[in-house]
RNA sequence: GGAGGAGUGGCCGAGCGGUUUAAGGCGGCGGUCUCGAAAACCGUUUCCCGGUUUCGCCGGGACGCAGGUUCGAAUCCUGCCUCCUCCGCCA
């Protein structure tokens, strides 16, 4: 959510923002007419409220001296009517206002590059090199399936299209990349591990920026369960740990990961990735939360986005980093790195870590402040999140990425002490 | 799920319809004293919104959350949330 001060005073620089996304410009108008309409009447009810708290002051010393009050009386009730009268208009614009707000994006940071649609993005760096292969290399379903290591069949069986069985050394592998990942970014990039709640509130969805735009993209318990919604990322119980809290200046940074399963509808996404581990409605991924000062903010979006990409050096995974143009990088988001990994079956980079700066949306949205020494007022924290990475689509770069031509598969050396073997094998 | 109790500033804790403009204490900060420190003493100490002539001042709001009663609510009423004690169930 942006400042609603800002939002009136700077209304160009919103325009310009809404521009550059590709996205209309006709929500600002919408909230700008509302908006004023509140200021309005917010100023008559502070000064009805004033004359009633004067007028029933008085009332209280007259009452005490046991002197009659009652012309005063009814002169207040008359106000007090007034004002619930008034008082209900300036909900009802303050609600609508909030509607509207929370519906515009965030501002792009001027080193995003503007452009239209995922296209216009651009490559920052490229680490490593495509394996070669003297044979034609296979999809990861197809050597998953091969291995004995990956069940899509059952799986639909038992949940649905978009889920998937891990077997044996699948599973094992699945859960050796959680701890090669956690331990990492514990142990040498100095995050505190946290194990959250998977199924989260409203207010939380809201805090980070889901609700109320993505509704659609979010799984919801059915009626009886407190209208719980499970979380499409471990983003949503991190960031909302610190939810309407007030830190201190020395707490700030806060580095978190956690790893948890990820629920998402997919909608609108048919026909997309149908096949394999890209595009599944439950999948596993570790996700690194970081609260900073806003002057460190983007220092602190490359720190993040080097510790994502660490995974992948020592995995030996060849990728790329680029940086999300104006026009596709997130609602909330004011800058993204994606990180791309080599899927040599596909011929293509694919999205396996999305690392983002919201600046201060998401701690607006969410009331998460900090009050540095010796000054006066808070400030909001800056936010940041990616992951670190998306534990299925790893797995799925392992194997077309090490797969042999009888169609075993190669584990990386730093895996090999966890599962016990070198190599997957029929 | 059932029965009872409780939620007040950074923390403890009083207040239970009108000088509460949230007492008092602890902690924090500033000062006096001191070579320096401790102690003692004095002062100060929440957040949000709006206005303004902006080192400040004025107004409004916030006592778990949301409503209600009233001229006036921390205080009375209703619903919800969280925590504690006991019973039931349970990995």
């Amino acid at each position: 959510m942006l400042d609603i001060k800002f939002v009136r005073e700077n209304t160009d620089k919103v325009i310009e923002a809404l521009k550059k996304r590709a996205e209309d410009t006709e929500i600002l108008d919408r909230f700008l007419g509302i908006e004023h309409k509140r200021k309005d009447a917010l100023e008559v009810v502070e000064y009805l409220r004033h004359k009633r708290n004067k007028l029933s002051q008085e009332i209280g010393y007259l009452k005490k001296e046991g002197k009659d009050a009652s012309r005063l009386l009814s002169n207040a009730k008359a106000i007090s009517d007034q004002i619930t009268g008034k008082e209900n208009t300036l909900r009802e614009l303050e609600d609508r206002a909030m509607q509207e707000l929370l519906l515009i994006p965030n501002i792009p940071d001027e080193s995003v590059p503007v452009g239209r649609d995922e296209t216009e993005n651009k490559v920052i760096r490229t680490w490593g090199a495509k394996p070669e292969f003297s044979f034609i290399p296979k999809n990861h379903w197809d050597i998953g399936e091969g291995l004995g290591i990956l069940d899509f069949e059952r799986a639909g069986k038992i949940a649905g299209a978009r889920f998937v069985i891990n077997r044996g050394a699948g599973a094992r592998l699945e859960r050796a990349l959680m701890n090669f990942m956690l331990d990492l970014h514990t142990k040498e990039h100095g995050y505190t591990e946290i194990l959250p709640p998977i199924l989260v509130n409203r207010a939380s969805m809201t805090g980070t920026g889901q609700l109320p735009k993505f509704e659609d993209d979010l799984f919801k318990l059915e009626e009886d369960s407190k209208g719980l919604l499970l979380i499409p990322t471990a983003e949503v119980p991190v960031t909302n740990i610190h939810r309407e809290e007030i830190l201190k200046d020395d707490d700030l940074p806060i580095y978190y990961t956690a790893h948890t399963p990820c629920f998402r509808r997919e909608a609108g996404s048919y026909g997309k990735d149908t096949r394999g581990l890209i595009r599944q409605h439950q999948f596993n991924k570790v996700e690194l939360v970081r609260f900073v000062r806003p002057e460190d903010s983007y220092k602190e979006l490359e720190a993040l986005t080097n510790n994502a990409e660490e995974v992948l050096k020592r995995l030996g995974l060849h990728y790329r980093v680029v940086s999300l143009c104006t026009g596709d990088i997130g609602f909330s988001a004011a800058k993204t790195y994606d990180i791309e990994v080599w899927f040599p079956a596909q011929e293509k980079f694919r999205e396996i870590s999305s690392c983002s700066d919201f600046a201060d949306f998401q701690a607006r949205r969410a009331g998460i402040r900090f009050k540095r020494e010796g000054k006066k007022g808070t400030e909001f924290v800056h936010t940041l999140n990616g992951s670190g990475l998306a534990i299925g689509r790893t797995l799925a770069a392992i194997l077309e990425n090490f797969q042999q031509e009888d169609g075993s598969v190669i584990i990386p050396e730093v895996l090999v002490d966890t599962m016990g073997i070198d190599k997957i094998v029929k």
